[in-house]
DNA sequence: ATGAAAGCGCTAACAA
DNA sequence: TTGTTAGCGCTTTCAT
């Protein structure tokens, strides 16, 4: 008969050294490939690791200052677009000794912080945060305590690097593509975040300005109208409906992201209206679901992916050293034009 | 002139301690509600740790046996199914003391052991494993070490708890549906992985035996016919080219999940064929995308959010008595029709 | 090149 | 009720 297994206490680095006929010293050497280890060593060390299957104690290496492992928040796991940023920054870590992990969405600055400080105190080596929503202070005061860098910001900070995009020049993408194809009633559905503090900085609030200055240089200023909600489905859907009540409805809508944009499609069904026949829509962010044919939305790429990558590589190069000056990337987005832009009814 | 701040050290408990001219042991108490502290030791702490704004280091407290951290490891982040079960969870978990984190997704069985591997190694309290392609030895062994859940994988376990969606009944709703809108030729596209051995415990193949058995049933037995690709936009793309290249044409297609039925709905779309005038398709998980307006698909209900509340329960009794019982629970889908299922051509 | 030993911050067994 | 103290598994000086 079978007695309950005792609960196998785990393999440490004493039982490999003992193995081994080793010291725990040498072990720990090897294991971080670190200088001063004989190729004799190395092979008997590595030998009793395989044969023990050992693994590290991520807990008791981060007393000791390190736990390979690499934080992530994202805010919204329903916005496709920040999956593309997360292939990018695991494509980018994948090769390394560092471990991937993901704070749960979270909604509002208290949420956030709240994932922020559960990272730290998870002793992360470093944390890639997407576009938080947290006052700058806040993140600089982070950034001191761990290697962090912040995507989908704008403004430079001397204590965590950035990686954004050119939201300015994308929503001019789009304002000018609808006013190539005739359109004059360009109204615009953006996130509106009460915060005042950052708002400067959020990738929405550039959107919306972006929106403004180019209406402007379009000589449409007298048609500006935008629809303050929120970037996510239900945001798009009421933003929409308030535009199509107005006295003269808008010809185009602009939706800030495409999460946004389906909630507009939506709302436009609903109101008994035809895409691109009797009004125009386009988005933001080029996810997966604009590129689906039955969408088929115009939108702006922001190559997820990339961004993805060059924060996984910002975050590698200043784990290795704290000291080095901060680097901010701006990328520069492209318009992709589907099917759901066309000239305004005649 | 500010001198660049002395890399502030991490408040301790030690810290609180001193500052509260109380043991680290009365500190330690209080942060766990131990038994045996007088309500002026507690008030004397509770001061000390807001005025110096002490936050426990999780890797000290992991290396006595505690992260209070849960890991979920989802496979795809890309399909909402999986964000509501994460919300369910979360939900569920807010209120306790433990803090969730997430594996990135992981194609693969290799990938998704390093992803277990590496939620072991950090400590986790806990993990919820959400349709795992592994083999069930592996699960065991995993939940022998720590206390796990399995979400979506049918079969019992005396190691780990188990939530699953009843999916033969799910599949049969679907057949009937279809059947009973006047179908005959309903195809069906499902999710292949090639590991044999834990096959028969996975929801795509139970729904794939669903189907033929619900085909049976209503003497469709000759009309069964399978594209097996993936469960992802792509696979239900190129399961629907398949389909449509048969020499006597489906007029239904079941695909076994939401994400692949949008990939057939391109597909069909590409064939110039429309929905569900030509041809009706059916999806399940009955995901955001689902009821968005615009595709409005007949689906599935797995109800996501309750899904991932029950394992969080079970998660969490588990971890307060690793020795009570397993316990095996199993919802009962509904289908929710919507305007992408209609009788079949005349 | 190799190893002995201190100590990271916390918890828990034990002593007072 | 409160405090003292021995580790948890690892990294890192510092000898050898």
């Amino acid at each position: 008969m079978d007695r309950p297994a005792a609960p196998t206490r785990r393999i440490t680095i004493i039982d490999v050294a003992r193995h081994a006929q080793v010291s725990t010293t040498a072990v720990s050497k090897v294991l971080r490939n670190a200088y001063g280890v004989s190729p004799t060593m190395q092979a008997k060390v590595r030998q009793a690791i395989s044969e023990l299957g050992y693994r590290p104690n991520a807990a008791a290496r981060a007393m000791r200052g390190q736990t390979y492992t690499i934080g992530i928040m994202l805010p919204d796991i329903r916005n496709p677009f920040f999956a593309d940023i997360l292939d990018g920054l695991t494509a980018r870590i994948a090769g390394t000794d560092y471990q991937v992990l993901l704070g749960p969405g979270c909604n509002g600055e208290e949420a956030e912080a709240r994932v922020i400080h559960a990272m730290i105190d998870r002793g992360m080596d470093g944390m890639v945060l997407v576009a938080p929503i947290s006052t700058r202070a806040y993140l600089e005061q982070v950034a001191g305590v761990v290697p962090t860098v912040v995507v989908g910001r704008h403004g430079r900070s001397q204590t965590y690097d950035t990686v954004a995009d050119d939201d300015l020049t994308g929503a001019a993408l789009v304002v000018n593509h609808l006013a190539d194809l005739g359109h004059r009633r360009i109204a615009h559905i953006e996130h509106h975040e009460t915060t005042a503090d950052c708002l400067a900085e959020m990738p929405n609030a550039i959107r919306a300005e972006g929106y403004r200055q180019a209406m402007r240089a379009r000589g449409l200023a007298d048609e500006i109208d935008i629809a303050s909600t929120r970037y996510n489905q239900e945001g798009g859907y009421l933003g929409t409906r308030q535009l199509l009540a107005r006295p003269v409805r808008p010809t185009a809508i602009f939706a800030g992201a495409d999460i946004a944009a389906l909630g507009a499609l939506d709302a436009i069904a609903e109101a008994g209206l035809r895409v691109p026949d009797d009004i125009s829509v386009a988005g933001y962010d080029n996810t997966t679901f604009a590129a689906f044919r039955p969408i088929s939305l115009t939108s702006v790429d922001q190559a997820g992916h990339e961004i993805g990558a060059d924060a996984a590589r910002l975050l590698l190069d200043r784990i290795a050293d704290r000291n080095r000056p901060t680097a901010q990337i701006k990328l520069s987005p492209a318009l992709v034009v589907r099917r759901t832009t066309a000239p305004p009814p005649a």
